[in-house]
DNA sequence: CCGTACTGTCATCAAACCGTAATATACATC
DNA sequence: GATGTATATTACGGTTTGATGACAGTACGG
């Protein structure tokens, strides 16, 4: 499951930095842009999901960088909520006015500003129908978070739903220990490779009820792979 | 059954006060805001089924007002009728365009108000998709304000009959504290994400007379799920 | 004005979980 | 079969997370 995209459009590196700390931390991917300039260039290239846009902007302001993308029709989808400094009743009305999704007005705590986004992409695209995996009778269910067998509900520690749920999305390949940590753990996360033996085991042992263990294959010298074919 | 709440915001005390008594003698409940803040403090608290709202208020005006409760889920539903002073073309189209349901020509006459104020109701109600809820024994009335399992009837505060609505309808998903905190609180309200904990737990405790707390599971690391599967 | 109901926060406790190291086992090569 | 290496398994201490009870502030009705 690939992370939303957000970018934010704030000429206040001190602002940025903490948005962008924030939406990480909320499981966000977070792309920083100084000016329109550099915005226009980055939605461009990586489509984000939903942007963030400071009001004032030095040379184009955000105002009519966000008229401007709700008139081009790659970019009029992609929901706009303005960072507004002042309470200025006639700045949120006018932000709206331009086509803007929401505001949040400065200053804002964190978590506002992640309820505000999550409401705006629960806006836009309503209630994702559940992906459910399912390989050989083994049930992940990633929103209601858990995993069955047959019917049979089997009991795991977040870190190994974690595990088996990369497993189940990315079948059939052999990853390194190093990748894994990378890929489940996250990246700037150290711990000790051989933990990943321990995890395997701990996940091993619990679908093992109806021998879904197997499933899981060690290739030795290389590290672990997860797929039907034994 | 209860008399429909309705709410008035409008900054004008004799016109405020004459709405009041025609919708007393009509067979409303009538409560009374003088401007946008304490109308959002009365929708808060007093969950109304109508909204009459100024168009011109002191401070944040009666358009920005709409426009914002029908952004917010909580709120969205809410049919709001505009008091406009002037039968404006324009007003009226952008008075509809924020999501107002209707509007109401300044000066009106009580029974032309109680008339529309009916007829947006029928409108709205039929769309009312489940008034009672129901799962495992367990009946949720959201009209008369309500729970009951097996004709027993569980008492329990605002806030625990409103998060029991929120996961009755929508069952079999886990919720994270944040997500519960955006959807059941609101938004901007700034509140402890342990909060939630003390109130699943008085949540558990007014419905466990017949064992139905098991339907609240805690998933460790990600929230808590409503569902019937154990 | 007082009692009641409700809410949000905190402190504390128990359980679950995690990472690491120690030990046992499997594998490959000679 | 011996030896060295890679993996499996187990045990354990520390940490995180959730459950629970207590408490103070607030709103409200009488």
């Amino acid at each position: 499951m690939e992370n939303r995209r957000i970018l934010i459009i704030e000429d206040e590196p001190a602002i940025r930095e903490m948005v962008c700390f924030a939406m990480e931390r909320a499981g966000f991917d977070c792309a920083q842009a100084n000016d329109a300039e550099e915005g226009q260039a980055c939605i461009a290239e990586r489509a984000p999901d939903l942007i963030l846009l400071d009001w004032m902007l030095p040379g184009i302001s955000g105002v009519d960088l966000a008229r401007r993308l709700k008139r081009e029709e790659l970019t009029r989808n992609i929901p706009i909520i303005m960072l507004t400094a002042k309470g200025e009743e006639a700045d949120r009305i006018r932000g709206l006015d331009v086509g803007a999704d929401d505001y949040v007005v400065k200053p804002f705590s964190p978590r506002e500003l992640v309820a505000r986004i999550n409401a705006v992409l629960r806006r836009v695209s309503p209630e994702t129908p559940e992906p459910v995996l399912e390989v050989d009778g083994l049930v992940l269910d990633s929103v209601g978070h858990w995993v069955s067998a047959k019917g049979q509900r089997l009991e795991m520690g977040p870190t190994e739903f974690r595990l088996l749920h990369f497993f189940m999305t990315h079948p059939d390949r052999v990853y390194s220990r190093e990748q894994l940590l990378d890929r489940v753990w996250g990246r700037n996360v150290y711990v000790e490779e051989r933990t990943v033996d321990v995890h395997i085991r701990r996940l091993r042992k619990a679908i093992e009820a109806r021998g879904h263990d197997k499933l899981i294959q060690t290739v030795r010298g290389a590290g672990y792979r997860f797929s039907t074919r034994g």
